[in-house]
Order: C-alpha cells, then structure tokens, then sequence
DNA sequence: GTATGCATGTAATACGTTACATGATTGT
DNA sequence: ACAATCATGTAACGTATTACATGCATAC
C-alpha cells in the first residue's frame, strides 16, 4: 500500500496535528522558524501534503475565512495522530542517534502534541542514553584513532564528540526539568 | 554538462585525496568511521564512484596487489583535487549554517588536505562567525517565543541553541589551538 | 499601474534507498 | 564442506531539487 512515510511528511504531519496550516504556512515555518533545515521548495511541500491526503493521515478544513484567497489548510486525522504516535514510539536502536539524530529531536519535539508525560520522559530518557552512550564510543575511537589523523580530520573528530556530549547534557537537563516540574502538577 | 556534485560524491572524493580506496573500503568507512551518516549501501556507493570516474574526478589505479581479489581501487585525479579545493573554499553564506552545517564540517575535515594552513584557519573563521551569529539570532528567537511553546517544543528549540552553542566554542577552541600550533612551526 | 507578497501547482531530472544478485576468498 | 567476509554490481521505486508557471490581493 501506500505504506511508508517520509521525515518531511511527519514533519508536515506533526505541525498540523494541533492546528490547521496551509501549504503556505508551512512552507513560511520551514523558512522562518529553526525548521529551516527543511526544505521551504513549493515543489516538495505540496506533493508531499497531498500524498498525507491521499494516505488520509490530513485532511482539508473547511475553509471559514473572510478573505477570498484560495488557501486550503489542513489538519491531522485520527489516523494522522495515530501515525505521529506510532512514528514518535517507535524503538530507539543503537545506532539510530548516528545516522537518524535530527529525525530524533523531531520525534521528540513533537511528542508533547500526542504523549503523556510519563511516555515523554520514557522518550527522552531512551535519547538521552544513546546519546552518553555513542558519546562514550566517540571518545574512545578519538583516543584511538586521533594520533595518526590529520589536524583538521581530528577537529573534525573532535567536534562530533563535542557535539554529542552537549546534547547528552541537554536531554540530562531536560529530563531534571521534567522531573521538577512532574512534582509541581 | 555533468556538471553538480552531490555531498556523497564529495565525500567519496575528499575520502580518495589522499590515499586510493576501492568501493567496498569506503562502506566501511561510512559504515565504521563517525562518516556513518552516509550510507554504506552499495546501491549509492559504486554509482557514485562510477559517476565521479565519468567526470574525470577519480581515476582507478593499477591494482599492485598480491592478492587476486578484484578490487580496484580509485584516487583523485589532479582536476578531482581541484574540484574538492573548490568546493572547500566555496563562500560561506548567511544560512549555510543552519540549512548544510553537516556538508560545512565535511568541507572543513577535508580542507587541510588540498588547503595552506592559513586558508584553513580562514575557513575556521568564517565558521565560527556564522555559527555564533546564528547561536545569537536562535537565543533571541528562543526568548521570543519560548513562552507560548509546548514543553517538548521549547525543549528541543533549547537543544538547538545548546547545540549551536557548543559548536561555536569548538570553532574559538579550534581556532585558538590552530594559532598556537602555527607559532610552534 | 506596478511591485510585492500570498498561494498553489507541474515537469524534468537526478539521486538515494531497498532489495536482489553474483562470485571469489579465507578461515574452520 | 560451510560460513563469513570480501567485492561489485543492477533494477525498481520514490522522492527531493530546481525551474518554471499562474493568478489574486494589497499597498504605494
């Protein structure tokens, strides 16, 4: 069937799980706010927007505006929650925090919209993890192989490690924070 | 003309600038190098070899092995050394940091190969510039809008500047070591 | 009345992903 | 003899990128 889908359309997916947005105002996120990494091309946005139609994972809203503009927003379904859910719960491998960190931090991002706090500390309890984890491998493969690479190689090397213990920090801090804040509700 | 070249290609490309490496070595460097971003697939790795065979980028070289497996083995050529210089010293533009931070650390791994250390520190600088002008402009629009976010929304945008942040440092700590090191010669 | 922003689309192309396929060599 | 690893490829498929194209609304 029309089976898998694609980060981009869980990105779409995700934003408009809360409130509806048009293909332009999606597109106006993806170019102004720290979503910029995708891509704000109409060429891919639209198509990918009308394949969640297609899917029935988003729907069309009727559009009560008083402008006369054309502008079709759309909405999660059920099952466009329920595939947001399935997407963000998946099993987090060893391996998943090298080749697919950005997809990560999406599913993090958008888990507040469809999980429970505990399932959102369960999350982020796996990422963090991964994280000190492959931050431990980096370091030691560093000690390693860091002698024999050149200088730019090694600061290249470096500023992986770096960059993942930063975010170890972060989900470690994030996690005390939910953890306070848990107690205060 | 076959003109553009993907990130893959000049990856592969900056991988054979020094030494030659057959197909399957460079798998297994995407497979067990922090390269691991990039896929080890075969199904992207030989088209890719053989596209940048075509281009004239990569030559293979006489396979003076003892070992009657065949393998052959590719090294840049002199205009595939050119091409990499090219694209290392490519302008760094406003936003080069946010939509391809990952192509620009590749640029940087790969510059002290084909580039004078002065060139190498220019690079690091510009570098560092953008990325603490970008940690600035995600802090301002943290404080902006931080207050109306969803927990796990404000949580990841905070990864984003902590990430942003320690990149930034990297590059001053980078920078500052590479001085040192030019003083010692 | 003309430029800018809103708003949506299509077509050509190239690329990466996945799955499939083959065979030689080394180690046990 | 068999498994694992070395080593290279192809075919189908979907999708992102780029460029092009259209038209309405608003502000000046």
């Amino acid at each position: 069937m029309g089976r898998s889908i694609s980060v981009l359309e869980y990105a779409l997916l995700g934003s408009v799980a809360g409130s509806p947005l048009s293909g332009y105002e999606l597109r106006r996120r993806f170019l102004e706010t720290p979503m910029r990494h995708f891509s704000d091309s109409p060429g891919s946005i639209y198509p990918a927007l009308k394949r969640l139609a297609r899917k029935g994972l988003v729907a069309p809203v009727p559009t009560a505006e008083r402008s006369r503009r054309r502008k079709t927003a759309f909405r999660a379904t059920p099952a466009g929650q329920r595939a947001l859910r399935a997407w963000i719960t998946e099993p987090i491998t060893r391996g998943d925090v090298v080749s697919a960190l950005p997809e990560l931090k999406l599913r993090f991002a958008f888990s507040g919209a469809v999980l429970g706090m505990a399932e959102v500390v369960h999350l982020l309890e796996k990422l963090e993890r991964e994280l000190r984890f492959y931050a431990a491998d980096l370091a030691a493969y560093y000690r390693k192989v860091a002698p024999g690479m050149s200088l730019t190689g090694r600061l290249a090397l470096e500023n992986g490690l770096y960059e993942y213990r930063a975010n170890a920090r972060w989900a470690s801090r994030a996690l005390a924070g939910m953890k306070r804040e848990a107690k205060n509700s």
